[in-house]
DNA sequence: ACATTGCGTAAGCTATGGCTTACCGTTAGT
DNA sequence: ACTAACGGTAAGCCATAGCTTACGCAATGT
């Protein structure tokens, strides 16, 4: 999972404020700035962000379809998992009815 | 994360089929016994699953509080990340406007 | 009593992931 | 041209995660 490591989950959550050089995205972050250029490489790696240079800068950004899908992901993961919840709900309803 | 690793999620969404002793989980997968011992530990310790004894063996079930924990989780950080990005949008949306 | 089945846990291996430092190319300012 | 800012990438370090094997203990069957 790319959004597992809590740093790159951060710099993941920076960019929600808007598109971002590098080098703001590393600011305040604990750790340095090369290992933010890679958490972007992974993050672009799996179509999250976009980049575009502008002058000396890469500017990042959100990518819409990588959110989009994610959320797909999201979706399809958790509808599985709810709906074997609620199946699994009822039968043990219908087997506490039963003890009755 | 704890569903970050795929074993894991493995683990996880075979009990969506229901509870299950640990050796109805392992079956089929390609690790050892003992590793799944390992990943039913760690999602316990998550709360996502519960866990009983029956006899000799101990079966693992779902956990309600813990899926729904899981799921505001998956809300709080998602709706972020959608927030920011219909303002970002939004922005974009204005900038286009302006530039006609 | 004894063997067997189910499973948790300890110990140890290994691969990997995230980090740092060092370096390089590129753009821009003077 | 010189220098400085920006940032990507390589190399190497280290901690951790996940795995296996080995073992032990409780419950069950014979």
């Amino acid at each position: 999972m790319v959004l597992a490591d809590p740093t790159r989950r951060e710099v993941f959550e920076r960019l929600r404020a808007g598109p971002r050089p590098v080098n703001a995205i590393a600011a305040g972050l604990p750790v340095s700035r090369p290992a933010v250029s890679q958490h972007l490489k992974v993050l672009k790696g799996a179509g999250l962000v976009d980049e575009r240079s502008e002058g000396v800068r890469r500017i990042y950004s959100l990518r819409r379809e990588g959110l989009v899908e994610l959320r797909e992901w999201l979706d399809s993961f958790w509808s599985n998992a709810l709906d074997a919840f609620k199946a699994e709900v009822e039968k043990s309803h219908i087997d506490s009815k039963r003890k009755k």
